[in-house]
DNA sequence: GTGAAAGCGCTAACAT
DNA sequence: ATGTTAGCGCTTTCAC
């Protein structure tokens, strides 16, 4: 492996003129610009990130936390990671995989090995200790998701109101009036609260009555709303991936379907949508534009541009054959 | 942040001492020891692993490989690369993520960089050049997945002799001897054509007369295999994780039903399964399992320790309620 | 068993 | 505009 020194040597200059050539640092004549270049071109030189980043003392790596239990994006978690990671990469940066499971010591001694300059949070609780350790140990960081009260912190989220709003607009166009909300049991848990809470909020602005429900966080789930929801309601949005099997299933026993006796709106990828019958009207949260998004937001932290203010992002909607106009 | 010198004034010892017993590279007094210990934990010093790995020549830093397109083990990638994560950490390394798209030259690049002591490769092809360019760099490497002739290399991979095996023993142990095998459309893909042969073989050794269908690689699918299927089978192997739902609700629409009509096994997980109506018998592939054994081995290797032969691990069978006694 | 000193390959003052 | 030089924090000979 050729050396600064090397590529210096060849191209006739000192090793620090090489250095502000490969980084841009300091004006540099184009005739001895081209002098380098050429140099690092014939000699296939890679600049060695690991001694850049001991002298400069920045790592320009970020570091991804993520709890190895819990999988708040479900099946767009991997789009989450591999856009994180590509966005890294675009701006010189490279992304490690710390699975936390533990608060605060973990993170503790992780950070301590000055290995990362900066970490985005995955899966953000409502009260979050590991947000407190990364606060109180002074790295930069980025959230996904919110604590209670976010203000001042960088992060990037769904966008909860909007989201609601817009499976609400979907299915108002179609005639709908009463529409039941079903998430997954989880207490405290952000996206659910966020979520009920502009359910409840568009419900009264809009003269709806609301249907909150809920049900198992994984599978099989979802079936045992069936008598209830299909009395009350003509429309359900589920924010709950594996809800939607279940109500169809569950209307299937009792001689209902859907579109015909309930529309169906689901929060998951269209991906796991089309795997049902009739396919699914799906909203799908955008995993791999918050990746993107978080580690950007990070980035711009540590270098100094601006506040970059916190980004919140709709899911989309996929309009599928699971919902139809009011009967 | 301490350093080593914090420590080695503290502990009224040489930085070279400190060095010594940090990593147990040479023998130190006891007391001595004590002493640094103490120190280290007075200090609350974490070395600086950057620092370290220019010393040493060793970065600690591992890479996963992986394509952006493909998602090779479907549901369980999260749980890939969780488990990768965790096992590299285990033995004191990091893992850092490295999308790859094209072929030679990115990854070349990557490896020039000089971050990482070595590459885990995802998604490995039958022919795949970037195990060609990974041995050309010298890079020590594992593969997830085998190329056409993984003779001395180091891999792991799921082992689909076993796995076939195992699912044809369920369905057969029920009584079934017309079992058809569907697999997704993707020419010259490895776990298409390994469990294509093994299906085959292990047909002709059972006497079993095989039964190989396509579908879509993607949802929907399966739905268009209804007529011919359930005309000449009794039960179906699904190495294709979306068109268990195409084929359920193609058999629905035929006023059929699962198992009565037919016996359905799907390679996908279990939670996957469980969304369906009836729950599948599922054959889940060992996703945590090889991400931690494909580091190892590549640690394993970094490390001198053993050649560390080729570990095949099959796909766990957990029955469900959709496959049944023969009628 | 312990210490002194020479780097690892680069960046970043500070000179010139 | 370019060069000299002093580190970054650690590992690792080589002496003692």
């Amino acid at each position: 492996m050729p050396t600064v020194r090397d590529v210096a040597e060849r191209a006739g200059v000192s090793i620090a003129t090489v250095s502000f050539v490969l980084n841009g640092s300091k004006p540099v004549t184009p005739a001895t610009r081209q002098r380098v270049e050429a140099a690092v071109a014939e000699l296939g030189y890679h600049r060695n990130e690991l001694a850049r980043a001991l002298a400069s003392r920045k790592t320009r790596i970020l570091a991804l936390a993520h709890p190895t239990a819990e999988h708040r994006f479900g099946s767009s978690t991997t789009d989450f990671i591999t856009s994180a990671a590509r966005a890294a990469r675009a701006r010189g940066y490279h992304l490690v995989l710390w699975p936390i499971d533990t608060d605060g010591q973990e993170i503790h001694d992780l950070l301590g090995q000055g290995l990362v300059d900066g970490v985005v949070l995955m899966e953000v609780k409502l009260d979050d200790p590991r947000v407190d350790a990364l606060a109180a140990s002074g790295t930069p960081y980025a959230l996904i998701g919110r604590t209670r009260d976010p203000a001042g912190l960088v992060h990037v989220d769904i966008d909860f109101d909007r989201s609601v709003a817009d499976a609400l607009d979907h299915l108002q166009d179609l005639g709908h009036r009463e529409i039941a909300f079903v998430t997954a049991e989880r207490p405290g848990y952000g996206p659910k609260v966020r979520s009920e809470a502009a359910y409840r909020r568009l419900c009264a602005e809009r003269g709806l009555e609301p249907l909150l429900l809920e049900c198992a966080p994984t599978a099989p789930a979802g079936q045992g709303l069936m008598p209830r929801l299909v009395e009350r309601v003509t429309a359900v949005m589920l924010m709950n991936e594996y809800a939607a099997f279940g109500v169809l299933t569950g209307l299937a026993r009792a001689g209902l379907g859907v579109p015909d006796d309930l529309s169906v709106l689901s929060f998951t990828s269209p991906d796991m949508g089309a795997l049902a019958d009739p396919p699914l009207t799906t909203s799908h949260s955008p995993g791999a534009e918050l990746g993107s998004l978080g580690v950007h937001a990070l980035i711009d932290q540590l270098e100094g541009i601006e506040p970059s203010a916190p980004r919140l992002v709709p899911c989309t909607l996929v309009p599928g054959q699971s919902t139809a106009r009011r009967p």
